[in-house]
DNA sequence: TCAAAAGTGTTAGCCATACACCCATGC
DNA sequence: GCATGGGTGTATGGCTAACACTTTTGA
């Protein structure tokens, strides 16, 4: 077997051989935006098909698999140090027995041993991340044609099991949101309370109430209310609130709404 | 290469060829059983030193990461149907670099093609099971001296990161009680309420209030009171409940607890 | 001036907490 | 009978849900 010397494109930034990697382990990366008061997700469209996908990649032997989902957010949105959270894996064989994907593959003429590579079976680990829309800009790899933002809640076809992926991190986001703030990492700097009452009812998938949201939040105390008012807006102009750091990492740490 | 004709153990019940198996991933189970008022873990004790470590194994190449967790619960407990839920990838490199356990490998003189097998870096997928105690014959594999229970606040020392997995395996349980009711799978068909309550408190690590746990539980509308009294203790006998199977599988569903 | 967005206030009801009290039983 | 375990009751405070009222602003 030759099939260490042969590429397999990882993204723009490098080529990794075969033989550096772990076989049959990839990972996949739900990155969640916010933009327009709507949770977003970032999403890839094959190149010779009108399918998407999540970006995701192969884990080096020498890198964490932590290390290869930051590895991928990086390549297609240029950042660093944000929210990366492992939320499942999927490891049923037939999850990537997917007939437009491997007509995608032919089509592309692969050499033989990579196109072997993408052939077999994989367990994919599911991570999502939050990360500010703004200062994100959607890179797609090598074998995509383009990458871009998608309303969660109006999604295009996906390949294999991506869709599933995706339900599943809102899922464990819903959870986590039971023990965990969230939205420091979603928004800007300085943000109106509608914006973090949106993530929420988004994530939760139900309306909450306007009055009970402000004065749960202003309780946790991670908020720091600012003079300034939000501009631009019809209607009454909104206060602006940032996040209190320090406030905000412990109650992350410590827990939120303590259950039991 | 002829690594394909090699045996690797897999428990008594089968052995399989390297070929057949997903290189570098495994399964581990942090397996929770109930006896005296006290959470346990079974594991398993190496056959040339003092280390223990938890019950795992490969995945095949033919099936689900799901199905393998099960094929080694089975192997190890005798026991098919039970609660186990996926919780936590393991992806460190480092991980499985512990000189006990290659020194252990050195002695065990295994063939060399096996011996890289062990060798090589390995991303574990940590599963938890919840299993009723006394069903439970522990049988340890062909690698281990013994397979027993342990009290989870007096565990031995155990290889690898095998303690953190324990440790994840208990927050996780603790996250998923707020929306999940528990003790189904732990508990025989009829218990106390201290029983129940005992199990709750090992998983929360505190102190819970009894007539508000009690009130708590009966509210939840999944126990059935027995008119039997438990025989047998001192002082006063209290009252023996079942779970309601049909209730209790629609609340595990729907949640418990439902936050926010 | 009016509708919509946003700030603030109020109320009822539920539930967690922390006990208090009583009963049953073995020593 | 008394210590202990277990069943039951209750007062309190806090939080949530629901909604009312006010303020601000652009059309």
């Amino acid at each position: 077997m030759r099939m260490e010397s042969k590429l397999i494109n990882m993204g723009k930034q490098q080529n990794f051989k075969v033989g550096e990697l772990m076989p049959g382990l990839s990972v996949d990366n739900v990155i969640f935006g916010f933009h327009d008061n709507q949770l977003k997700v970032l999403l890839l469209e094959c190149m010779n098909h009108r399918d998407w996908m999540l970006p995701g990649g192969f884990v080096l032997k020498s890198e964490s698999t932590d290390a290869a989902a930051e590895r991928v957010l990086y390549d297609r949105t240029g950042l660093n140090n944000v929210y990366l959270q492992q939320f499942h894996v999927f490891g049923d064989p037939s999850r990537s027995r997917d007939s437009l994907m491997s007509s995608a593959m032919k089509s592309m003429e692969l050499p033989f041993e990579t196109d072997n590579w993408f052939k077999q079976r994989f367990v994919t680990i599911g991570y999502y991340a939050l990360v500010e829309f703004e200062k994100v800009v959607p890179v797609p790899d090598s074998i995509s044609a383009s990458c871009a933002w998608h309303d969660t809640d109006k999604l295009p076809r996906l390949i294999f099991d991506h869709k599933d992926i995706i339900a599943n991190a809102l899922t464990s986001m819903r959870h986590h949101l039971n023990y965990q703030p969230i939205g420091y990492n979603l928004l800007p700097k300085e943000f109106t309370m509608k914006n973090l009452q949106s993530i929420y009812e988004t994530i939760l998938n139900r309306k909450l109430d306007r009055s009970n949201f402000t004065r749960k939040m202003l309780a946790a105390g991670i908020l720091d209310k600012k003079e300034k008012l939000f501009a631009g807006g019809a209607h009454k102009a909104p206060y602006l609130y940032s996040f209190k750091k320090k406030e905000y990492l412990k109650v992350l740490k410590d827990g939120f709404n303590n259950e039991f």
